[in-house]
RNA sequence: GCCGGUGUGUCGGAAUUGGCAGACGAGACAGACUCAAAAUCUGUUAUCCGCAAGGGUGUGUGGGUUCGAGUCCCACCACCGGCACCA
């Protein structure tokens, strides 16, 4: 059979779309498989081949789980709100609206081209009003849930384009859009508090399936640590100052403090403090640098001791300094530390540039060269002193503490509360009200969705100000709960609002009067294989996993975790071996790639190419092969000979359908795809084979090459479609060959080979070993010490 | 600086998790078909010595454990990714 893959992409891509064959079935007594892919962000470069790499995966195994008898969800979504788009619209003029529905409409071109089986019957698009009413909607929940509030911080705002910038955008002090100096300002900030999730959030991860990476990743992320709190009073005053510690066992090493530039003391203690001036212009330059920036610092401390003001080490009664520097957030614990020279290589460093006494606490170290960070014996350390181990000194020291009331045991979490606010239009407005008489209000659930204004100009505003805030019809309203005149909110929700919750909303989409209908939640939820980049498993994952969370606490949906299991792809790099972009010019196109190649090989290539999680580079040549496999699978139709098994094929057909099964499963595409070329070589090599064989090979093949398999599956007579036939399965006892080859070591080196009956037992190879012609003449005259046997694989003699 | 990852032929990568390194694909070389090219098909292809049989060396580097190490342990080097100096 001659393959015309441009015809047959389109006439299958038709005949599903007609039969609807990937409709996940409203019919809950049907197992059930939900397959989730991250939605794109419809950009207007359109999608490229890492895209098609990233769904090919779960492609393959909702397609395998479809002919495995599953009602499959596996559905397709568009993440469309962000900061591109509103670029690219204050650029061209273009409304937002026309710039998200014509790049949604390209990247969904490009999708259907390559075959997917999305249900297209589900596709959600946060930036449509019936979405976003529900985004609203759970932050409304939120919001009635006491987990929102507002906080004064410092942000990176660039003062030449009146807008605050990411840290990504304020690289070396500088606004990447205009480069001039990004300066730290204080703003109101609106946050929601998923801090106090963090213990729910690590305690989910016990009941899923996540890559051991990606989990690592979110416990880092989330990162709970267990200390003490402790007040170090401040001399001659009434106060102390508040620090967070995990090693409170060297508090009688603790010589100094440092206090974030940031600390309020400075305020307070402003008329004591000798040096004010010089504490300002540090303070000063600090806000200079963004946070990122401060942590880059690390060789050369800087920082500058506050005169007139020193602090009491509450262990040693000692007298110590204060010093104000950066390397302390005020962000992180309570923006002051005690410092232990001796046993911390940040507070070593600091100590060995300022002159600052180092006192050795914990024995083990060579503290005249650097920080000792060990376990060993107490000394110098009072009521401390010999014992042996960091857990029983912080133990004993905490009695201490809370005996005395200068301390207790505290908890400290590394993930901090979530910023939501931005000051843009292109998101969802947070459908709060500012009433000068009630304050805070909520706009009423049944006043939502709180619609996004249509405007011709929606550049930022003064001030940093949202481009929303210029609108008075907007702004102008009337408080919810008392009727006057008050001020909407005019900042809109960050990016990752829509996309915490979609996998929910796919469940049940067209649905007006819930984000989801309870059994559609109940029958679907939670989501069985959840696949994306390692770039969202800590930011996006815990934020959704965060709303889910609150989500089921108030009952509203069933499931404590979303999603049950988590995998990540690898990017595919430009041919180069360079991350793809379109500056460097070395994207691939999808379309270019199905239009020369078709779409088969597209989704064979993007999966064999390698390890699915690693990233690859992606080559023309390599595509070529995957083309000649195609063009040698639809060639197998000449090859046909009769019904039944080949035996010359029969364990082959076996142990192929078995590593296929098994490798699908573990995301090992590229090797189940070597495995099917394997056997199409030995089919080639046998000369023929049967119409079963060949419809057992085309259904192996089916999730990865779809198109060719219905065209070969139809031209065989088969009614149906070869996407949903039966799954084959294999016979264990046939995945065996009736003889097995023993590799024969002498000394752990490869000597020969023998060929025994698969059954030969330990006893029967050792002497079929000796006994064969290479290995004999080196046995001799040898003194044998050991054999090795290892079953089915090999024998060693350890010889003298 | 911290955290995570990777390192295997000319290239992308395999290796049942401690058991014959280099599956599969690409590239290259040779041959068949062709007026020719493309496509297709058939061989060869880690490296060194050898006419050959055969032997030596080989998974970033240096050590170690083991009958046996790409795989485990220690130290180091290089590259990639993430980061919030997390006290």
């Amino acid at each position: 059979m001659k393959y015309d893959f441009k015809s047959a992409d389109r006439k299958w891509q038709d005949r599903w779309e007609q039969a609807q064959l990937f409709r996940a079935r409203e019919d809950s007594s049907l197992p059930k498989f939900y397959a989730l892919v991250e939605f794109p962000y419809p950009s207007g470069a359109g999608m490229h081949v890492g895209h098609i790499k990233a769904y090919s995966g779960l492609e393959v195994i909702a397609r395998k789980r479809r002919m495995q008898g599953f009602n499959v969800l596996f559905p397709i979504g568009f993440d469309a709100f962000g900061l591109p788009t509103e670029n690219y619209a204050i650029k061209t003029g273009i409304h937002p609206r026309k710039v998200t529905d014509d790049n949604i409409a390209r990247f969904t071109s490009q999708l259907k081209r390559v075959g997917f089986s999305f249900d297209w019957s589900r596709v959600v698009d946060t930036t449509e009003e019936d979405y976003y009413k529900w985004t609203q909607w759970i932050f409304r929940k939120m919001f009635d849930a006491g987990l929102v509030f507002r906080a004064k911080t410092l942000v990176n705002y660039c003062p030449s384009c009146k807008v605050v910038l990411s840290n990504e955008d304020s690289q070396g002090g500088k606004c990447d859009i205009c480069h001039s100096d990004i300066v730290q300002k204080s703003k109101d900030v609106w946050y929601l508090r998923i801090t106090e999730y963090a213990d729910k959030l690590l305690e989910g991860l016990e009941e899923v399936d996540y890559l051991p990476n990606v989990r690592l990743q979110q416990e880092n992320w989330i990162g709970r640590s267990e200390g003490a709190f402790v007040n170090f009073p401040i001399h001659g005053t009434e106060e102390s100052l508040r620090i967070y510690t995990t090693r409170c066992d060297t508090m009688f090493g603790a010589t100094f403090m440092v206090i974030a530039p940031e600390h309020p003391i400075l305020e307070k203690y402003r008329s004591r403090i000798t040096n004010i001036a010089a504490l300002d212009a540090y303070k000063e330059e600090c806000a200079k640098k963004t946070e990122f920036e401060r942590t880059q610092l690390v060789k050369d401390k800087t920082g500058v001791r506050i005169e007139g003001l020193e602090a009491v080490n509450p262990a040693s009664g000692r007298l110590i300094p204060i010093y104000i520097s950066d390397y302390v957030m005020m962000g992180y614990g309570t923006g002051a530390i005690m410092a232990v020279p001796a046993h911390d290589e940040r507070d070593y460093d600091f100590a060995c540039k300022f002159g600052i006494e180092i006192i050795e606490v914990i024995k083990g170290g060579d503290i005249g060269k650097e920080a000792y960070t060990g376990d060993g014996e107490m000394i110098n350390s009072g009521f401390l002193d010999g014992i042996s181990t960091k857990k029983e000194a912080i133990a004993a020291m905490l009695r201490y503490l809370t005996e005395k009331g200068i301390g207790e045991k505290g908890v400290q979490y590394k993930m901090k509360d979530w910023a939501f606010n931005r000051q843009r239009y292109w998101g969802e407005p947070i459908p709060i009200v500012h009433c000068p008489r009630c304050g805070m209000v909520g706009v009423p659930y049944e006043e939502l969705p709180l619609r996004l204004p249509v405007v011709e100009n929606f550049a930022p505003g003064e001030g940093g100000e949202s481009p929303l805030a210029k609108i008075d019809s907007f702004v102008n309203c009337s408080c919810p709960k008392c009727g006057g005149a008050a001020k909407r909110e005019t900042d809109t929700m960050p990016q990752w609002a829509g996309s915490s919750w979609y996998f929910l909303r796919y469940t049940d989409p067209h649905n007006d009067r819930a984000f989801a209908s309870e059994e559609a939640l109940r029958y679907w939820l939670p989501v069985d294989w959840y696949n994306g980049g390692m770039e969202h498993v800590t930011r996006h994952m815990i934020y959704s996993r965060f709303w889910h969370r609150f989500l089921y606490d108030i009952g509203e949906v069933p499931v404590k975790e979303p999603y049950a299991k988590r995998t990540a792809q690898g990017l595919i790099l430009g041919p180069d071996g360079e991350k793809m972009s379109k500056s460097k010019g070395n994207v691939v196109d999808p379309n270019d790639v199905v239009d020369e190649y078709g779409a088969d090989v597209l989704r064979i290539y993007t999966l064999f190419m390698g390890d699915y999680a690693s990233a690859a580079p992606w080559n023309e040549n390599s595509v070529k092969g995957c083309k000649r496999f195609i063009d040698r699978t639809a060639a197998l139709t000449e090859l046909v000979r009769g019904r039944g098994v080949t035996p010359q094929l029969e364990t082959s057909f076996h142990k192929t359908i078995k590593k296929v099964s098994l490798d699908i499963e573990a995301m090992k595409f590229n090797t189940a795809i070597a495995c099917l070329m394997s056997l199409i070589n030995e089919i080639y090599d046998c000369g023929s084979l049967t119409r079963d064989e060949l419809e057992i090979f085309i259904r192996l093949l089916s999730p990865f090459a779809p198109h060719l398999c219905e065209e070969i599956w139809e031209s065989l007579g088969n009614r149906g479609f070869a996407s949903v036939a039966a799954w084959p399965e294999w016979e264990e006892s046939k995945t065996v060959d009736a003889s097995v080859e023993y590799a024969v070591q002498i000394l752990g080196k490869l000597r020969g080979t023998i060929t025994v009956p698969a059954d030969a037992d330990r006893d029967a190879v050792l002497a079929a070993a000796k006994a064969s012609e290479r290995i004999a003449p080196q046995l001799e005259g040898k003194q044998l010490i050991k054999e090795i046997f290892v079953p089915g694989k090999l024998v060693n003699f350890v010889v003298k």
